[in-house]
DNA sequence: TAAAAGTTTGCAGGCACTGCAAGTTCGACC
DNA sequence: GGTCGAACTTGCAGTGCCTGCAAACTTTTA
């Protein structure tokens, strides 16, 4: 158990705030999210209403989650790419372990994404958060090419990737197959610069040979 | 003046919007978004608050406005487009008229962008408000290309494409350029796959003279 | 076991936003 | 020109998110 650092205290910390992201998630997808409190929540929860705000900063973001790009090492892991690889390339690298561990937790994101789905505010709040994100990024990206924070790459970069990763989530769920491929497909529409999708190989799509492992 | 469609009513009523708009970004110029509370706004545009939310439907709206790609037609000339323009170039030229009349609002846009500047929070409101007019263009360009809804090209092509846009917005009251070049830019980046920038073709920019149209 | 540090909770309050019903203004049609 | 109906404004009352503060409480450290 990799959980908390040490002792009691953290424990019961981390343990609080996945009862609240579950009671929230639970109730939301029960009631619809107009229809479920702050209070309902954190009554769920067994804790204070007061307390809820001691783990988010709103109802909304108990619901949506952290992106895993906020805080976990992937503008360390862009940054310290080898010099020679293209940012698309060293950012899907970055990005893989925090894939991964999205994949691992599939059942919770999975009923994020049907929450998110029948709560349509909650995909704005999704996105409105995911924006922040974005600005990491456009630093690390304008660090990496040693362009001026000015330059407009980094920016379109940022947005574009974002955006790629976004409906890759979203497709996530439905699509039956590993969120990595998904985000690679998404990237590969970026790769030819946006051109006109070809017509798909087959309408009898042959690779359907269904893929239990996720 | 080809403002209201008739009558004195509907003067009156883009009469109190603009009042409310102008108030609005003024104070919070003034003060800082969390300074400014609807009351003051509509005091300031000599309305009841009530009558606020008769307009918009929150605080923010007001602020940062309605983005062109709503519910200008937009979509509508993506669609009817020549058969063998690719999207990219449909979508660009789709885009034109949106983008020119911003140009001739330049002075209210720039006020709106140092606004959001100064107060983050905004820009979150502003992406996530522009989020629902990507919904509009993934159907559209879906609907153009013959593609199913599952189909993950007009919902990348959507998410970079409203990210380059919005880029270009946000670079468009330092870049001292036409609005419509800074979009193009973008896309330019788009087209070639992301690929790093090319080291810019001489420090000393000599396309540097000074564009005054705007 | 005592002090320190961190957490929870209640309380009081500000403010965004909503529905409703009454009042007011305007346009249309006679 | 007067009247009726539609559109718009307003006040009121209420819900619920979110915040700061200070008092309890719990865990850690010494």
């Amino acid at each position: 158990m990799d959980e908390a650092k040490t002792g009691r205290r953290d424990r019961k910390k981390q343990q609080t705030r996945q009862a609240l992201i579950e009671a929230a998630l639970r109730l939301v997808d029960e009631r619809g999210l107009e229809h479920v409190t702050v209070e309902d929540i954190a009554d769920a929860a067994d804790v204070s209403p007061r307390t809820f705000f001691n783990y988010f900063a709103s109802k909304d973001e108990a619901i949506t989650g952290d992106l895993f790009v906020e805080d976990d090492g992937t503008g360390e892991r862009l940054l310290s790419a080898a010099p020679g690889v293209p940012v698309v390339e060293a950012f899907l690298n970055a990005m893989a372990p925090g894939l991964t561990a999205m994949q691992d937790d599939r059942d919770v994101w999975f009923l994020r994404m049907r929450v998110m789905e029948a709560n349509p505010s909650l995909v704005m709040s999704l996105i409105a958060r995911s924006s922040a994100a974005e600005n990491q990024l456009v630093r690390v990206v304008a660090k990496r090419l040693g362009l001026p924070q000015a330059h407009p790459y980094p920016a379109v970069f940022a947005a574009a990737a974002g955006g790629a990763v976004r409906t890759a989530m979203m497709r996530w769920p439905s699509a039956r197959r590993p969120l990595t491929d998904l985000v690679d497909e998404a990237f590969s529409y970026l790769a030819t610069g946006l051109a006109d999708p070809q017509n798909e190989q087959d309408p009898a799509d042959p690779i359907n040979e269904r893929r239990n492992e996720l």
